[in-house]
DNA sequence: AGTGCCGGGGC
DNA sequence: GCCCCGGCACT
């Protein structure tokens, strides 16, 4: 994941300039330098929203994610559940990206950034002397076996956490925040849930979890003899959905946190201008199993327009699909976890130096892919018989390159 | 500007 | 097929 946090130094300067092309930020910022930056700067988020960016600051001792009117329910006291402030943060961004801009004052008190952060994994890869943090996915989290997955405009699912069912935070309470609409703390006794799958063109909503890995495990990954056994994956596949059996509506509407002044779905549906599924692809593998054992996974959406007309680029640890002629890319970072009984340590995940994460960031952020579309092979990077032998002596080149052909004696 | 080499042409 | 070269892409 490409997660970015600023610092109070960059919103007292102008952060935006730092991700030009970045739309949603995770600010995370101390108690103090909100109170700072709200007298100091009044402006400066709004400044940012003129150009399409917003943030989203992430309280986490007041368990409150606040942005523009964003609250989300306060306070669970025990610690652990600190990573809930992070994966809701995550929700609101991931809801952020195909909501409105919504226009008011983001800032509100905050507690330590270091404490918790840390312990949830996210420990900061770069310390630029700004201030500037940053994360990016290893590079190595590709996988290219994985059945072609399913997406649709309900079915964006950022992470599952199947250890914590309990999470009071749900989806349907978080799509809520981001409308704005107070609603009462604890809704679960009227809610129903159900579980859909994502997969492409099914759909199939089931009523319990196992029913639902059993479909996908049979019908799309064709594990027919090992109906018990489960990796996991087929968790990708499919979605709660609460079902609110006050008002079956609401709890519909809660699937899709699109505002109704946006006729499109916020994530490719199935129409004829949906790009290759292989992002959710992409994205569902790396998913898996890691993430599983790594419940603290931050999305971050971004979009922007550089890509819009490129062929797709695969970038280690992000993926990008270009709904309505506008792109998409959806990046991820695990923290740092056991894989197979490997531990991995953040510095496996992460190149190690700073400038080198920040060009694989600005990379994944703004740059336009350079795509050779194969019209013309890559250019040899070895030394050729014209290097090597000098004009001078160009008889003692191979004949290729005698004749301005692709060099047959030095080949790359 | 220098380099690699594709595409095309003459023989 | 051999040989050459215009011109493009890339560094």
């Amino acid at each position: 994941m490409t997660f970015t946090t600023f610092q109070q130094d960059d919103l007292k300067n102008d952060f935006s300039q730092k991700l030009p092309d970045q739309q949603f930020v995770l600010l995370a910022m101390r108690e103090e330098d909100l109170k700072t930056a709200d007298t100091k700067k009044p402006n400066r988020i709004h400044e940012h929203e003129k150009e399409n960016t917003r943030s989203v600051c992430l309280l986490e001792q007041k368990r409150k994610v606040v942005s523009s009117n964003i609250d989300v329910p306060p306070a669970r006291k025990s610690s652990e559940e600190l990573d809930m402030d992070k994966v809701t943060a995550a929700m609101v961004l991931t809801s952020l990206s195909t909501s409105p801009l919504v226009h008011s004052p983001p800032v509100r008190p905050n507690e330590s950034l270091n404490g918790s952060w840390k312990e949830g994994g996210f420990v900061p890869s770069s310390t630029s002397s700004s201030g500037y943090w940053s994360w990016n996915a290893p590079s190595d989290q590709s996988n290219p076996s994985t059945p072609s997955p399913p997406l649709s405009a309900d079915s964006f699912k950022p992470f599952r956490m199947p250890s914590q069912p309990d999470d009071s935070i749900d989806e349907a309470e978080t799509s809520n925040l981001l409308f704005d609409e107070p609603i009462p703390r604890k809704r679960k006794n009227s809610m129903k849930v159900m579980f859909k799958c994502l997969w492409k063109n099914c759909g199939k909503v089931l009523s319990t979890a196992a029913g639902i890995q059993k479909h996908i495990r049979t019908i799309h990954l064709g594990r027919v003899g090992e109906s018990d056994y489960s990796d996991g994956e087929e968790d990708f596949y499919y979605t709660e959905i609460r079902l609110n059996t006050d008002s079956v509506a609401d709890g519909l509407s809660s699937l899709s946190p699109v505002s109704p002044s946006l006729g499109s779905p916020p994530f490719p549906t199935q129409d004829a201008n949906r790009p290759e599924t292989s992002c959710a692809k992409t994205e569902t593998k790396l998913m898996t199993p890691l993430s599983r054992s790594a419940p603290t996974n931050l999305y971050l959406i971004h979009t922007d327009h550089a890509y819009q007309a490129t062929p797709p680029v695969n970038i280690p640890g992000s993926t990008k699909f270009t709904p309505n002629g506008r792109s998409f890319s959806v990046s991820w970072q695990s923290p740092p976890v056991t894989f197979t009984g490997i531990p991995v340590s953040p510095t496996h995940n992460r190149p190690a130096g700073t400038g080198e994460l920040k060009q694989q960031i600005h990379t994944v952020l703004s740059s336009p892919p350079r795509v050779s579309f194969g019209l013309r092979k890559p250019r040899g990077e070895g030394k050729k018989c014209r290097k090597v032998y000098g004009m001078e002596n160009r008889d003692m080149w191979c004949t290729a390159c005698r004749w301005k052909k692709a060099c047959q004696r030095f080949v790359d």
